[in-house]
DNA sequence: GTTCATTTATTCAATCAATGAACAAAGTAT
DNA sequence: ATACTTTGTTCATTGATTGAATAAATGAAC
């Protein structure tokens, strides 16, 4: 869209910049505030006086003297509302409630089996309103609603297939928007994660980042200049089909040698599947059952480990290649095997991309403490209710 | 960076989106850019105003009334400066002069053999040298210089490798900003061309698109959201090296089964000089002798081309999956056997790709008549000299 | 204890860009 | 000839930042 320049936007961007630096680096001073961002000090302290009035922020009292008249120190309100995310996940919902800055305050968990429609939305609902009534009271009550999803999502937040749901259409938008009366958010889940790690886990102050979904399939989350990137129609990431074997396996997607075949849990729980074909419960082994195995020395478990890890090494060695990130940031189930795959993805990825590239890049696994999907979405809400207004030369 | 608001920013801003709406759509009359900007017509009148002093707009005169006092229309003065672009190739240099619109006026071809530096960089300079002589008085004279280079770049303009002229850390942009005063761009070949597609070529008025540069090895410009994406260090884009082959061809990389591996120029001669190991010229044979071959009919060069093209396909496929573009560009070399390498890439794109990301996409080839290179690079330097001001709300 | 420079924060006139309204100029339609 | 439209300029108004002046509060020096 095309945005024209007037007083009324200057000042947008000039709230938006100081209201981004208090939640940043408070405790600050309106002096410090001035210095930060090179406003001058009249301007800082009449929009200060705003945001006060919008209790968005509040003083705390003065800080020490550096030399002169003491100032008065400035803290962001983070609970002047209050955001709800959400990791919809193929078995479980994760609900969570945040404060302004994406603290998480409360959360619930709920498990299902069925993953039909009916089942789930009503669950989910539940989950939400449950956050909605642990709210404390606040100026500006819930302020969002942010949902990762497992799927293909347009730009209206229509899931347009969810295959390990076996979701296929559904205006989760309209459904949830329907149900509260709140701005709605529905993301991709690998999105919300790429944004949760930015924000709050391992990848913070980092704007070049892919978080890496690794669960029954593969999805990742592409984060670029500090920005989702999305595609020209919101598909973009659908990695879990790269092809690293010209002639291999055939996939479901009609293509052969795709990467989720070889590196998913899928993947490895199918080949454990076969290695143990004989031996009983071999066929109801799941991921945390092989981790306990490989953790017991099971040389068969740990080989197989070591051949999964090779394989997720490959994709993300062209991840590298192709995007040149500052971090990677492995999540969702099989970040649990990170003992056993983490040498062989390095060693892979050692191998495989060109030194420029890896200078100044890291790769890391999700931390399973914060869930950066659900955490991830709420932030999404948040930062759509502060709207920031930024200017771009090039 | 962080930039404050004050009522020049909003100037800036203005005056940007006014010059570029009459770049982009003139002729156009004061009253008929208020309503496109959605600008006071007062504030049009006095930006004009200041746009025609400087030179960069000028009156022709009436347009036809549509009832009421006839308009006068304004046109962007293309003239009013020139830049220089280059394309260096690995055995020739092309310079171009344009007018600050990107339109070629005069262009110079230079052919090298050795590619030393002590050779081949006296010759880039007098082919500037002589876009420069060749340039009509202006107001602004020669606004700036962008070169192409084959080669990985650091963000001041120094080649840090390029394999296929054989350098290595050599400040380009020193040499060329000390042999004439005038702004410098040293760019990635791939990265102008994407550019130059987007502004002049098959790609005009896209803004997710990928350039891949299919030359002796290969390279790719990403172009995303309208701008080239870098990574955190300049290095993206290294698609040559995307593993396709698990335990391929042993990469000079010192990785398996890179893409360029079988899908590049270099590839395709290769396997051409094997297929015709014992016959007279067969080690001689360059990919214009193939075309022609293709052309008499020859099977076995047919079946080459079949088969590198499945190749070029797959690594296609790979991008389209990850970056859900709008437009693919096939350049360089390899792009004059497009009647022969076509048919097979569209085959395994259609069979690899997920018909959502196919939905909106197309792939073109580059047009051998301009030089996306050597013109996306003057681009680059006409663009910086406007330095363009826009606003981003998220 | 007094003086003085320093730091913090507010206030107010000055500046400057967009805007609305009035207006002038130049056309068309009837 | 008249009424209406369209184009473009002018000018007072609005509202944002800014510089300067000012006030308040403090620590350091003597």
């Amino acid at each position: 869209m095309l945005i024209t320049g007037d007083q009324h936007l200057v000042k947008k961007i000039n709230k938006s910049i100081v209201l981004e630096t208090i939640k940043n680096k408070s405790p600050l001073s309106r002096s410090q505030i001035s210095e930060l961002t090179g406003l001058h000090k009249g301007t800082v302290s009449s929009l200060i006086h705003e945001l006060i009035e919008e209790d968005l922020v509040f003083e705390i009292g003065e800080g020490i003297s550096s030399g002169g008249r003491r100032p008065v120190m400035l803290l962001f309100n983070q609970q002047a509302g209050y955001a709800i995310g959400v990791n919809l996940g193929v078995n479980f919902i994760l609900a969570v409630l945040t404060n302004l800055q994406g603290e998480v305050l409360e959360e619930k968990m709920t498990y299902f089996e069925h993953t039909s429609v009916d089942v789930v939305i009503p669950q989910l609902i539940e989950a939400i309103q449950t956050m909605i009534d642990r709210a404390p009271e606040s100026r500006y009550g819930i302020i969002g609603i942010g949902i990762g999803v497992p799927g293909v999502l347009d730009d209206k937040g229509t899931i347009l297939l969810a295959p390990n749901l076996g979701w296929e259409n559904l205006d989760l938008y309209r459904i949830v928007t329907e149900a509260f009366n709140t701005p709605v958010i529905i993301e991709n889940e690998a999105n919300a994660g790429a944004i949760g790690e930015k924000e709050f886990g391992v990848g913070i102050g980092d704007s070049n980042l892919i978080f890496v979904s690794l669960g029954i399939g593969i999805g990742t989350g592409i984060l670029l200049n500090g920005e989702i990137y999305r595609g020209v129609s919101g598909f973009s990431g659908e990695m879990g089909h790269f092809i690293i074997e010209t002639n291999g396996k055939k996939c479901k997607c009609g293509s052969k040698g795709c990467w989720e075949l070889y590196a998913s849990e899928n993947a490895l729980i199918e080949q454990a599947r076969q290695l143990f074909a004989g031996e009983p419960n071999g066929q109801a082994l799941d991921i945390n059952d092989l981790v306990a195995m490989a953790d017991a020395g099971s040389a068969k478990v740990i080989h197989l480990f070591n051949q999964i890890g090779e394989y997720i090494g490959i994709g993300i060695a062209n991840i590298i290649n192709m995007f040149n990130p500052e971090l990677i940031v492995i999540g969702n189930r099989l970040a649990v095997a990170e003992k056993w795959i983490k040498n062989p993805i390095m060693r892979i990825v050692e191998q495989s991309t060109l030194p420029f590239t890896r200078r100044q890049l890291k790769i890391s696994f999700s931390s399973p403490a914060t869930d950066s999907i659900a955490v991830g979405a709420a932030y999404t809400a948040t930062k759509s209710f502060f709207s920031n207004t930024k200017v771009l030369v090039d």
